[in-house]
DNA sequence: TTATCTGCAAAGGCTTTGCAGGTCG
DNA sequence: CGACCTGCAAAGCCTTTGCAGATAA
């Protein structure tokens, strides 16, 4: 297991599911709230796209000057530990952070420009693996990723 | 769009649906069939589980020992343009490579040590995304990964 | 106060690329 | 023969880390 530079134990790995605001939870953790921190979880919330770690840096840059790259890397690689943020990883391996933990939810990539949105599919309770497709495994869960192609990517030629 | 080292169109780019056969749909695409590339078809048809780059290049060094990395990775990214091979990218952002595209299937990954297996799933077909959740994407499909842990990682701690 | 967090810059893992030489058809 | 492919080594991206100074509680 990686340590998650230390900070976290795997004690701490459910996501409270009384409030949606992330902020509120982190503080009710009792995570140490820096200014850093504050930024990146109100960057994540504000999006209803998934970003990139560079673009959750981007727009934390805006409001935070003094942030730098690495503090951004640690801080979603920290929330994802938590719990209270989740990975999505497309085709390009460029992870993208969720921070919508609470609501059950797939997503919907638009594989020419890589935008990432939530969806909440019909007849996906119904999905289920067979004990001959399953191989032995424990299976908790599934993702699903629709794939398509996105209005603004529409009318491109590339 | 990617330049795929320029050896490919994007003309090639439907997949041969009448044969199970890597290697005999690559010659009959006309594929200049050296035997690293050989090697490279040959080692992923022979596996039931996904490989990653670096896990298809220690077995391929085995049956040719010239072969090297930068090749296996131009092969498989050339094999993924054609659409002769399908990638897969887990949640550790390393790429594993698919080389059955014939039949429509999942994915199985174990969470802990990344093993991944094709299953199919009941229940897949009625998987569809209502209008008002498609946000004017034109949708043309949909992955599903099942997560879990597989037989020989339960027994272990970590 | 002090355990924890931050920024910087360097390092790390995976993948791609420039180029000179070799090879398939 | 000539277009195409290969290997090597260097470079590129994204992400993590060591460490000294800063800071939340």
């Amino acid at each position: 297991m990686h340590t998650y530079r230390g900070y976290y134990t795997s004690a701490m790995n459910l996501a409270d599911t009384s409030d949606g605001d992330l902020t509120q939870r982190l503080k009710r953790r009792g995570w140490r709230l820096s200014a850093q921190r504050r930024v990146v979880a109100e960057v994540l919330q504000g999006e209803h796209v998934h970003l990139t770690a560079e673009d959750v840096f981007a727009r934390a840059h805006v409001r935070l000057a003094e942030i730098s790259q690495a503090t951004v890397y640690n801080t979603l690689r920290e929330l994802v530990a938590m719990g209270e943020v989740r990975v999505v990883t497309p085709p390009d391996g460029v992870k993208r952070y969720d921070p919508n933990v609470l609501v059950d939810h797939h997503h919907l990539m638009c594989m020419r420009c890589q935008l990432l949105k939530d969806v909440h599919p019909d007849g996906e309770s119904g999905v289920t693996l067979a004990n001959s497709e399953r191989f032995g495994f424990d299976v908790w869960g599934f993702d699903i990723i629709f794939k398509g192609v996105c209005p603004s990517c529409k009318g491109r030629s590339t």
